[in-house]
DNA sequence: ATGAAAGCGCTAACAG
DNA sequence: CTGTTAGCGCTTTCAT
């Protein structure tokens, strides 16, 4: 099935079959439609190798995930479609599972079958390695990647200032939290949160005192209480928070999972959220934040967006833009019954 | 970089850099080692193109996923992998989201891409319409695909008959709950589902009754409670079923999420778990499994091992191997707290 | 052991 | 408007 074949039974020589059917050239609108008739015959399909390998470009970009998709990679990857999908750029997925030696495999995949661009995606803002071959790096300086495509780093963030990462804005994310419980007429609010070695936490934290001191108060029972991104050490800290700041009456949590745990233990002390205790959340993972009692309101970091943003990013690389430096994406709160203002 | 640049710098033919990079025909070791010399020194990596142009096939398959990659599709596809990586196949990964014309595309990017095989996965096992040329099921009849290249469902299942279809044995795992149940004590055992209109519940429910009735009984409380997949259902039918039927000493949930509220809900009726009331659900969701409390025990579907043998089933029908039938691959348990027999 | 040449399927440049 | 030809990068005969 090649497009000889198609030629043959339309009755014309290769060359105007190919240009019948890629609408180039001049050709008689008679012989189009001969052409499209025996090529539809025949289900012809262009054999996109042979394409690729003659242009010099495949419109296919390859994406890695750092870790495994999950659900911080999984809206990522869909805006990263949304933005190429349209010009039928294809999207090859690949998955890291968070190891080394495998992304630099997937990495060898993609560049011998000669993607025209690459996204790296991961699960956190801590600043990594960049892709390629190991120890290049710091050779490149602020060159820029030493690949010969161009590379997007989206919900990751390349050590070498020359390429260019996309994250979202963990401290504006948590400033707007702190805002909105502010708004809701809260004053005593607690935050409870992840590890420290995580950027995320740090930085969430940081936006959400920063909004706080505006206002001339401070974290209530105690500065940021980290431990692990679990429902565990959210019932856990909230408990302990509750015995020794009893009259606290909201609480900013680091992820939903934290949170969720928070309602749970919230509960259990016998007060009510929101209405002796207002819950924020971070993340907006649905299937938490809805089956937490009661819905839970909490940050999204529109990762869609993001990558959306990264989509169109690489298609401008791949057309010759330079690419590099950080930027931060807004995140933007999602208000459910966690929060509702009193009475 | 093409082989004739390492060709040159190696001082040889075109043909000779080829046959000594690749180890075919009989090459002189120093020409070999010269040769490598030079396409290191060069950086160079075959053009995958190029060499799928005259090969006839890419070593590429391509996954499409019918819903996005969740928890289903995401381990099935990391067995794929497992299966197919090691002989250096690459796995080309495309998000369907559940739309027939998105799914239609990428079928299309993936042919036009000349892989050589296509795995089909989805998170539901209720029959569906093979991929293709809409249409071309009926008539192909037990045929098989009346694609160019084999094809094979993972955790999805063709109404062509003449396709092959791998899915987990829902029947058997509900069947080994129950069995488990039973086993740790119980007699008195209630079931809480999701839907009757997904194949899984209806399934599932029956291997537990099969072997409910095989020790004489029935279901406590009534047939399988149907409703959501929710936290939300298994709270409030948890808390129906042990108004209805106070006495109930286990329930069998239709999957973790549904098992999650009924622990919520069995834990506000004053009971404990599993000391008053064992729990068993159902996917072995880590993150909900772990989280809810205690830690509850479940069913297996084993996906990433079911993603494995469709890697391997793939492969086999890249060799020519006939592909067709459903089969169904067992489940296995996890035993956590939730279900520990009394005393 | 090595080189020369053909050809995978396609598009683009150039003739006619 | 249509046909012919060259060549993308690679592997593979077939000579030498």
């Amino acid at each position: 099935m090649t497009i000889s074949d198609v030629a043959r039974l339309a009755g014309v020589s290769q060359g105007t079959a190919s240009k019948a059917l890629n609408g180039r050239g001049s050709i008689s609108p008679e012989t189009v439609r001969r052409v499209r008739d025996a090529a539809d015959k025949l289900g012809y399909q262009a054999n996109a190798l042979a394409r690729g390998l003659l242009a010099g470009r495949t419109w296919t970009v390859g994406l890695i995930t750092t870790d495994s998709f999950g659900r911080f990679s999984i809206p990522v990857m869909q805006g990263a479609e949304d933005a190429l999908g349209p010009g039928s750029m294809a999207v090859f997925l690949c998955d890291g599972r968070g190891d080394r030696i495998r992304e630099q495999h997937y990495l060898r995949i993609l560049l011998e079958r000669r993607v025209d661009g690459i996204i790296v995606t991961g699960r956190r803002q801590d600043p990594r390695d960049p892709i390629g071959p190991a120890g290049a790096a710091g050779s490149a300086g602020l060159a820029g990647s030493s690949l010969p495509v161009p590379v997007v780093y989206a919900m990751a963030q390349s050590t070498n200032p020359g390429d260019l990462s996309l994250v979202p804005d963990d401290a504006q994310g948590g400033a707007l939290a702190m805002a909105h419980l502010l708004n809701s007429g809260r004053t005593r609010i607690g935050h409870v949160t992840g590890p420290e070695r995580f950027a995320a936490a740090r930085l969430r934290a940081r936006g959400a005192q920063r909004i706080l001191a505006e206002a001339g108060l401070a974290l209530h029972g105690g500065g940021p209480h980290h431990g692990e991104w679990t429902e565990e050490w959210g019932r856990q800290a909230t408990d302990a928070l509750l015995r020794s700041a009893p009259d606290t009456d909201a609480i900013f949590c680091g992820n939903d999972q934290i949170a969720r745990g928070a309602a749970d233990a919230v509960r259990e002390t016998g007060r009510a959220v929101p209405d002796d205790v207002a819950l924020v959340g971070f993340d907006n993972w649905e299937v938490m934040a809805a089956a937490c009692r009661p819905p839970l309101t909490t940050v999204d970091m529109n990762l869609r967006e993001l990558g959306r943003a990264a989509g169109e990013r690489l298609l401008a690389g791949i057309n010759g833009a330079p690419l590099s430096g950080v930027e931060k994406l807004p995140c933007s709160l999602v208000p459910r019954e966690s929060s509702r203002s009193r009475r």
